[in-house]
DNA sequence: AATTAGATATACATTATGTATACTCAATAT
DNA sequence: ATATTGAGTATACATAATGTATATCTAATT
């Protein structure tokens, strides 16, 4: 008697709703939760309705769920213009409108900074954070070769690199967004950019 | 009958040695395990070679003792050479010193990635050393009011102190120590800083 | 009409923090 | 000398959170 397993249009589609309810009452109580020490799934299942053991069955752990909110909050989060900018013709340029497109990632959804927390009680979700970052690091690298002199060595190469993505990251972000708004930050953010580069142009040092 | 109480050198010698015992086997055990998740109180009580009450007997909460480690950390790290740096008189060079000595603060004892992963989990001790931090901005303010031309905009001052303490922060120096020395992160870090300051003075901008 | 996927109900094991109470023992005071 | 005190211990308990296990319910499919 082989099992007949079958796909059911209407219960996976059930089940996604609820998936994206849970998502939906997670980043919310992330969002307006003081602390990610608060955070627990029992809160999140009572505030999208559902059962603690639902929770697992759709995301397998905590940090499944934790995880899942990032991906939802980064597909909402306006990151789809990074091709745009990479595609640009000045990578100056092109680098000023990926300091601004982060900006707007990091300002978006506070749930992001609480996601941030969690990364630190939680090593495996924070190296899975960190693969998605790999991508903001990818697209400075590119630039930043785009825009070195031929002569640059490597070391000041890596040296630029490495303090724009320390700049374009969240941790600085939240810094320097203490009495500032989002535009001025991604200004100031901007600004800091272009002086790692000058070394990079700028064969006087 | 009015009780008799009394202090007791050998006591509270005693008890003052459990406690840096506590702490000492407290910083290690941060130290040494991967993550702060698993940093608890019963871990510490027995790598001590005490009972859990004794930790609580001395520090109160989980809360106390991290911060008593922070401050122990912060005694030994170096940071005593601030005062020296202060008294500088050149700013610039003083900024530069002062780069440097946090540099070797952040890297001295690896415990303090540790507490400031504590900082995610609990606000009131995340408040507790950002308390602690603000000595590291009113330094950078000093220097960089002395450092700023007088045509320099308020706001350009507040963007160069907020910058430069963004890029002294524990953060920052954890971001560029990936395959960098500590001295080679404080290089990058100072120019940096320079190029913060650039602005203040050069008013070609 | 039987079966299946998703959700529920209930229970349990484990790990932490934090509090409460009674106890041991060496260091003090009278 | 002897009673008292302070630091630490032993034991127990309350609470909260993650994660697992098992049986049950219900509507969608075969």
């Amino acid at each position: 008697m082989p099992p007949r397993s079958y796909v059911s249009p209407a219960r996976s589609a059930a089940a996604a709703e609820t998936r994206e309810r849970v998502i939906e009452a997670a980043s919310r109580t992330l969002r307006e939760g003081e602390s990610i020490a608060r955070f627990s799934l029992d809160t999140v299942a009572k505030a999208a309705g559902v059962t603690r053991l639902t929770v697992y069955n759709q995301f397998g752990s905590r940090r499944g769920l934790l995880e899942a909110v990032f991906d939802e909050i980064a597909r909402h989060g306006g990151l789809h213009q990074l091709a745009d900018a990479m595609a640009m013709a000045d990578p100056r340029a092109a680098l000023d409108r990926m300091v601004e497109i982060f900006c707007g990632f990091w300002s978006r959804d506070s749930a992001v900074g609480r996601l941030h927390d969690a990364m630190a009680t939680d090593p495996e979700f924070a190296e899975a954070i960190r693969e998605r970052n790999e991508r903001r690091r990818r697209g400075v690298t590119a630039l930043t070769e785009r825009i070195a002199d031929k002569g640059a060595s490597p070391q000041a190469r890596r040296d630029a690199v490495d303090l724009i993505f320390a700049l374009t990251s969240y941790p600085t972000f939240a810094s320097l967004s203490a009495g500032r708004s989002k535009d001025e930050v991604c200004k100031v953010v901007q600004a800091a950019c272009h002086a790692a580069l000058a070394n990079l142009s700028d064969p006087s040092s």
